[in-house]
DNA sequence: TTGTAAGCGTTATCAT
DNA sequence: ATGATAACGCTTACAA
């Protein structure tokens, strides 16, 4: 049998409310009995029953997080973020993998509205925004995480232009002209943006952007492999490829060890993300270092203030990504050179 | 203003009752009224509230996965065959990270039970067991993933004996027969069944173990990589190292890669699971592959199954291991030879 | 087939 | 400081 207030109640032969008032600490009631009816409570293993407070009280201190794939090195870090500051504020986060589905997202959007969460983190893949935007009228908190949607709501993401400007600026400043660009799916946010970046840094350089050395991939690693055998094809093929991320940037490596292409000396490459094994693959991955954690962690002190007052101005963060240079960009004696 | 049955009711002339009925498909109502109703309740962006309906029901359609780090990549794939189990029939799951702290475990363990959810899935790094046998005899159905407690419930592990006899007799068909072990925590069943195949099978192959070959470590890669230094000291050095998870051998790698060791040649290096970067790294690491989805999926269904029937006789699953010879142990030509 | 009403375990309002 | 009692939104006997 499942211990309720009633019982204890009974225990200590006191009304129900005065239970509720000891357990909860709201409300007066003398000290003694307060401290009788909490040792009751334990001794009975009393758990509270959330379900029957958060129906009266309207808060289920449960908050979702969407996301497209837990498995996907990038998100584990920012769910972590998530869960911790949910954890320490008293909130319990429930996990949904969409796989970038429409489909999986309404889904699980219209689950968590169904549980009533107190507000949902959402990183989505879509372009589509109506499940998003019936979230957010339908008034419970969102915010959006790593990736933008036009939708009037919070977001936190990382400046895409930005961290795509210092990967391509770092290859000019190699020497490179000819750059490959393995972009992400040009629907999300982050893949247009680092298209921007890419085509911004080489218009400062003075240097003309082919299109033939542009190829949309999905952010998996399989298109970054097939890209880059594509450029390589090309009859004035580049001297350094830019793979909008580190999946992508893997299988670019790959396809250039399966032709016999030595990196960085024959052709350099840079990553985005710093997913954790960038640091260790041979060679060690140049890439485009984003704040994972913090993605997650701001999103989710966003949304707690955001459920706190919902009429406070929207909150728009960006982050800033860092370069991390690392061996698949530069040749070790010219990075001794330049840390000189 | 929020959508419940008794506005649907209203607007439809009926009474909540009925509404309830129709949404819900049990209990009898006239056809075109159901249809009617269902309209009514999409015109409306009626989401039923499960609170309530939990309350009532007793089920809440959650399930509470307890593991001590989602960013270890270890379990991001565990996490998604829990998920996705458990999003096909219904359920959502909360993720808890308890970074093996005993404090937290107990602290999530109380939260879920609050929470009334339906089930727990367990993957603790603590040998205490007073929280999971309280909550198990809370009855609300636990079953353990990963790693074995010694509490009356179900489980789904992987035979860490037969995985650890596997990579070391591996390594001892190659001739190596001073062989390091850098092992998990003692006091996961992991830890302590991976020594376990690793004496047995030198005892099979009638060498003698020798103690100073066997270091302790914590499953993380800075103790693969002390213990690696430890081992290099030796005066008859290990001619072989096996590291009971990625992340150590990782450490492991490092520490050779410093000392300027050549793996496989010098000293061979194998590891425990898996992990997504173990075959990008160089050189590749040979490795013991866990079933890492499997055990999140089947841990998943057998809870399900547990869910509908409390007195079913004790499910216990034992998976099975596989080796995955790869560069790190093996010196390509003689690889080559072996396929032959 | 439909409606009435009790009850799930809390919190919260209002007396006392 | 404590106790009745009415919500919260739903399901489910039981009646009609």
């Amino acid at each position: 049998m499942i211990t309720t207030i009633y019982e204890i109640a009974k225990h200590v032969g006191v009304s129900p409310a005065t239970v509720s008032r000891a357990l909860s600490g709201k409300g007066y009631v003398r000290k003694e009995l307060r401290e009788k009816i909490l040792q009751v409570a334990k001794e009975m293993d009393y758990h509270p029953n959330t379900l029957a407070r958060s129906l009266v009280t309207g808060q289920s201190f449960i908050i979702g997080l969407v996301l497209p794939d837990i498995t996907n090195p990038f998100f584990p870090a920012i769910a972590r973020g998530v869960e911790d500051v949910a954890h320490r504020n008293g909130y319990n986060v429930i996990l949904c993998n969409t796989d970038g589905s429409a489909r999986k997202e309404a889904d699980y959007l219209g689950l968590l509205r169904s549980k009533r969460v107190d507000g949902v983190i959402f990183t989505t893949s879509q372009v589509v925004t109506r499940h998003v935007r019936q979230l957010v009228d339908s008034d419970i908190p969102v915010v959006l995480a790593d990736r933008r949607m036009n939708v009037d709501c919070d977001f936190v993401v990382v400046d895409s232009i930005e961290g795509a400007y210092k990967a391509t600026s770092h290859l000019i400043g190699l020497g490179h002209s000819a750059i490959g660009l393995i972009t992400g799916p040009q629907k999300v946010t982050t893949g247009a943006e680092r298209i921007e970046g890419y085509s911004r840094a080489l218009r400062d350089h003075h240097i003309v952007m082919r299109d033939e050395l542009i190829c949309e991939g999905d952010y998996k690693e399989n298109s970054g492999y097939r890209h880059t055998k594509k450029l390589l094809g090309l009859s004035s093929r580049p001297t350094a490829i830019f793979a909008c991320n580190d999946l992508m940037a893997m299988g670019a490596l790959a396809a250039l060890e399966e032709k016999g292409i030595r990196v960085p000396e024959e052709v350099a490459v840079v990553g985005y993300d710093d997913i954790p094994f960038a640091s260790v693959i041979r060679p060690r991955l140049t890439t485009v270092v984003q704040p994972k954690y913090e993605i997650g962690s701001i999103a989710c002190e966003i949304l707690l203030e955001r459920m706190k007052d919902r009429d406070k101005p929207r909150q728009e963060v960006f982050l800033k990504p860092n370069l991390m240079i690392r061996e698949s960009s530069v040749i070790l004696e010219v990075k001794e050179a330049l840390s000189d």
